[in-house]
DNA sequence: ATTTACATACGAAATAATTCGTAGAACTGT
DNA sequence: ACAGTTCTACGAATTATTTCGTATGTAAAT
């Protein structure tokens, strides 16, 4: 019950998908990695020990260099904004939401194709 | 090209939520609908009037009572909203973020029909 | 040894968002 | 006319988030 309900702003959001994919990161790696490196590097610094404050991520700091890791759970945390976000935008409807983000964005064929069998196995399992 | 761009904020979401789905709406029925009424009137009341300096929304001060209406595209801004929502959380993947959205939450037999529906037309149209 | 490079820590400014209190206008009923 | 209710306007406090500057430590290179 530990990381429950923490809701990572937009900021730590992109560092948190840095990390997912990586796993093991320096803070320049991270700041290195992030596509907008419109802000400074301390910047990048300093939300991540905040981040570390509260418990989004660990850290070793036996090195000079420190090596952080994400700690809260990536398909939990992707889960939890979801849901807000149906809430919060599309009044409660996962069914809108889907299509609002396939009738609009990328959607290629292949992608379609994936989610097509998603359902069918959903339907099954019901 | 006078909306584009205007991200609402998380309360200013809710707000127009209401006002998409009612229409007109004086600042009392708005603040009534909104679930959370966890903050007073006056709250609600600056929101809006915030809203329109930023030209979210539209009134009509003929009457003591204003009267509000929305006139940012509900469509456009919930595709603006899971748009950015793909670039930030889900890497870029639509796909991720609608199974993620499914897997999940409601996802009733019907909303998924109505889901398998939309991508066979989808599929078709291009 | 001294310089250079790069790291952390941390205070504090800048910005954004939410919340509320209070004043005063306008309407309602007595 | 007066009291009570309901409205807008708006300044300002509060809280959240992002950003950066500066101090300071440590390692590597000359």
């Amino acid at each position: 019950m530990s990381n429950t309900n923490i809701k990572p702003t937009e900021g730590e959001m992109e560092i948190l998908q840095v990390l997912w994919q990586k796993g093991l990161c320096t803070v320049r790696e991270v700041h290195e990695a992030l596509d907008k490196k419109d802000s400074g590097y301390t910047t990048t610094l300093k939300l991540m020990q905040i981040m570390h404050e509260k418990g989004l991520v660990e850290r070793d700091t036996n090195q000079k260099t420190h090596i952080y890791k994400a700690i809260v759970n990536q398909d939990k945390t992707e889960k939890q904004l979801v849901n807000k976000m149906i809430d919060n935008v599309f009044n409660g409807s996962a069914a809108r939401l889907v299509m609002q983000a396939l009738g609009n964005h990328s959607a290629s064929a292949d992608e379609i194709d994936e989610i097509k069998k998603y359902l069918e196995k959903l339907e099954k399992n019901s």
